[in-house]
DNA sequence: ACCTATGAAGAAATCGTTTTCCAATATGGC
DNA sequence: GCCATATTGGAAAACGATTTCTTCATAGGT
């Protein structure tokens, strides 16, 4: 009892609309009409009384009063992959160089991710923002109703390996949704996600700049149900057919060993991500190829440490930061009733060229 | 006006208390004292009508209406860094392998504490938890102002080496505040921190456990205003004081190599962060001094990578994400009116032994 | 059996803001 | 100068949950 009364808000005397009203020598109705109604005509003097009594006071509106008569619950969620680097030393030695592991590339774009979020609420002052944990088990299924309940909408964070299950049980008639990181959503869901397609495409095109005539994709283009590398793997293909080039896959350093000699001997590869990229490089380095003298490499996501992957790795920045930013824009556009189209985006990539590509 | 009518809750037809009341046949009264009220006697017939009608419709109590009758605004303020990693590509080389730089230690750092907040989140459901980007230049005063209406506490995120404005203008007996990573606040105001005292006595230990009777740490002791930096010094004073043994501070790597010769050659050092330790331990393998054939070297912080410092620094564990979630829980226990002392938390450190160190 | 003490549930006020409805005043046309 | 029509601001009813105050009923003591 002591802790629920004690838990008060700490600001004991808060000004109230009615403190306004009585310093303006207005009403209440009044007061709210003047600073916050956008269709109310108030008269020069009264409006210039209340703001300059508002002010004076320092009133901020109370926003549970204001959330409760509006109906409005005023929060939306971001619900994000509840990180754990217990497993942080699980890093990868790769060409010499201790390199991100997936964990670290995880954890780096969860806090691109935050940054993104910060800017976002930096402008959109006016809501809150509640970051959730991404529900994984079924307990957690009363924590999906209740932030339900509690939310205007949700920002939902995505792993392109696997389904969410927030998206996929949340009706999106009853509660707005934006997806981050996937296009890859049921009709009425907004997204923000990158344009994988066209930083494939940018990476193909600057090798095939460059006068490579064999580009090898790295991988088997499915990605084992890795929605990015799909994508990626598709703009691979559109370039290269339109540019009427052959394509081809490859799995390891050996195979693509073997298929650099002859007269169509590959001299790239584009690889669906730079952690790859890196892993091909420290196998092909072992091997004796060098690059990219005997091999130009491309990778994507401009990863921290990419500048040191094969002296440094010419890869297709990864834009996380707008990216989240944008989500939060989306889901804003989509509460305030914007149509589902217009709040779907795809944040444009471009291409950093580094050291590991070289014209043939 | 389109845009603020549709901004309503989308759930429209949403379960009130009224609804619970008549499903069981009691008033709202009733319903609220039986689901809320801790002192209340309800008899176990009405008690049970009121859970098996709430349960039944799926009732979620409306929080804005809740928190303006007891006047509390159930959100609490986490500021932190506004994380920009734009200049992500000024990465050390050290050692021949790519190091961490300050920032990427900065945005691991802070996807830590997101991984922390996650967690406390997770088990202090009641409230909402707002993420704020930490104020830096004036025209953030308004919203430091606002923020500081609407929350009923704050989490503040500090940086060891420059002062926080937040703590520093906000009135700790009207708002509950705690700091995140200093232990050096005003009266009144909470924090959590880790034990940077005790760690580094850790690691001082095991150094003379392993024979070194001459022990050098690296940097100047005052750490050029560095808070964490003086602590882990003062520990490292501590220790060779009580055993009796000399200390001595060295600036770099050319004059370490000077003092390892006679009779009392310094034969370790601890370095007071990691990224130190791997500027050192670069120059000093420059120099052809051997780790730890020829110098033990300890760090501290166990940031991403130390695995690959030195071919394996031993180092103290940095326990982030504890300190973040023990932040949260001692802001909460604040509000509730728990006393100040009570409210501050140092998170131990503990050990990691890897390839550096060696008895002598 | 009567009166008091206790227990349990209802009635109603309240939190602070917004908005609808109305009254009052000012404006303009003739 | 009078009536109709805008303007402008006030009065009051919501929004949903909580809590105090009250009432009613039942149990217990003598």
């Amino acid at each position: 009892m002591t802790a629920k009364t004690s838990s008060k808000l700490s600001n004991n005397k808060l000004v109230t609309i009615k403190d306004v009203a009585a310093e303006a020598g207005v009403t209440p109705g009044t007061v709210s009409k003047v600073l916050t109604a956008n269709n109310y005509n108030a008269s020069a003097v009264t409006s210039a009384k209340v703001r300059a009594a508002a002010k004076k006071l320092g009133y901020v509106p109370n926003s549970s009063a204001s959330n409760l008569r509006n109906r409005r619950s005023g929060q939306i969620g971001i619900v994000l992959n509840e990180m754990d680097n217990s497993g942080r030393s699980m890093a990868l030695q790769i060409s010499g160089l201790q390199m991100s592991s997936l964990e670290m590339v995880q954890i780096s774009f969860d806090g691109a991710v935050l940054a993104g979020l910060t800017g976002a609420i930096r402008r959109h002052k006016q809501g809150s923002f509640v970051i959730y944990p991404q529900p994984t088990n079924p307990n957690d299924d009363d924590m999906t109703r209740y932030m339900d309940r509690k939310v205007e909408g949700f920002v939902i964070r995505t792993d392109p390996r696997t389904p969410n299950r927030l998206l996929n049980e949340l009706d999106p008639s009853r509660i707005p949704m934006v997806a981050l990181w996937t296009q890859d959503v049921a009709p009425g869901v907004g997204y923000s996600d990158i344009d994988h397609v066209g930083g494939a495409k940018l990476a193909v095109r600057h090798l095939l700049e460059l006068g490579h005539n064999n580009i090898a994709y790295f991988g088997d283009g499915v990605g084992s149900g890795n929605t990015h590398f799909a994508l990626r793997h598709t703009g691979y293909l559109e370039v290269l057919k339109n540019a009427g080039k052959s394509v081809i896959a490859v799995s390891d350093a050996v195979q693509l060993r073997g298929l650099m000699k002859g007269e169509n001997a590959i001299t790239a590869v584009f690889a669906p991500t730079d952690l790859q990229a890196a892993v091909l490089a420290q196998d092909l380095v072992n091997l004796g190829v060098r690059i990219p003298e005997d091999i130009s490499l491309v990778g994507f996501d401009d990863i921290f440490g990419s500048d040191f992957i094969a002296g440094g790795l010419t890869t297709v920045y990864h834009p996380v930061r707008e990216m989240a930013e944008m989500a939060v824009d989306n889901l804003m556009a989509l509460i305030r009733g914007e149509t589902v189209a217009k709040c779907r985006s795809i944040i444009s990539t471009r291409l950093i060229v580094r050291a590991s590509t070289k014209a043939r």
